[in-house]
DNA sequence: TCGAGCGACTTGCATTTTGATAGTGAAGTG
DNA sequence: CACTTCACTATCAAAATGCAAGTCGCTCGA
């Protein structure tokens, strides 16, 4: 896919592509984000194959969204926590999951729910100035000054 | 990847990722979008190659993200739009733009702007019943009832 | 001290997916 | 009638994925 030249491409979203653009790259996030951190956790947790798991996880930590932690020193074992950037990443598979559950939403569902009310989450995206819903306005991409 | 398991299991990031899970198809709707409708198109826009653009238009359609119609019957031409779900699907793109702007938004950067108003819009995950963003709130998955 | 076990991988190899390039076919254009 | 456009398909090489098995450093129990 050439991650290279969309990682500097103008538009934010082929940058954010290039960062957590696959499908075992947002699970391992969705999953750190529920609190695993240890490498087998992952596997057992995705049946994801542990050459797949070792190389996302580097690309992870590669890209800033990870960092890779020493929690014992003898036996040598690393976890991986997510970074600022890594914790900031959750609202956007959390409003994708929203958007599954809205249209694909039959039979048994998990429900995120906020842990300090228990309530259920129901994400939503907006502009933050305005609080208005994205999907209700219309929006267009301004390209960059060409050089400015 | 399986995502035939991943589309039928309970976490709906999980289901989100089965019918758009990967950046081609993230690419190809964020440019749906933004208006383009034909194969030529999507396929100077994004740069990919016809076959695998072919594949993923197939699949965002067998997805229920894009319709095929017809727009001409001679020669005989189709082209795509978005579905219901595929219009919905444009806040979380925009979510992960946001977010990408500002973790690695060095540089020239496009920007999202309000058709209606234009002014830049800045996206964020929010709790639609509460309104609090997301990011400040600790969440948890909860499973489904066994067999309820 | 021997062997089993754990955690976190690495290696080897078959399968699958991707990607570049070239070609096809129907139809319109000069 | 040659040329071009649009929307693909075909071919084949290259890369990614996935499974099984093995490795390495270490601990623990007999």
């Amino acid at each position: 896919m050439d991650t290279k030249k969309l990682s500097f491409g103008t538009c934010p979203v082929g940058r954010g592509l290039a960062r957590a653009g696959d499908a075992w790259s947002m699970l391992i996030l969705r999953d750190a984000g529920l609190g695993l951190t240890r490498f087998d956790e992952f596997q057992k947790s995705l049946g994801i194959a542990p050459n797949i798991l070792t190389r996302r996880l580097a690309a992870l930590t590669e890209a800033g969204m990870l960092e890779r932690r020493r929690y014992s020193e003898r036996p040598p074992r690393d976890d991986y926590v997510l970074t600022a950037a890594g914790r900031d990443y959750l609202p956007v598979l959390q409003a994708l999951g929203g958007w599954a559950a809205r249209h694909f939403g039959e039979g048994a569902m998990s429900e995120l729910i906020d842990t300090a009310t228990g309530r259920a989450i129901v994400p939503q995206v907006v502009d933050a100035v305005t609080g208005t819903p994205l999907s209700e306005l219309s929006v267009t991409l301004r390209q960059p000054k060409p050089h400015g």
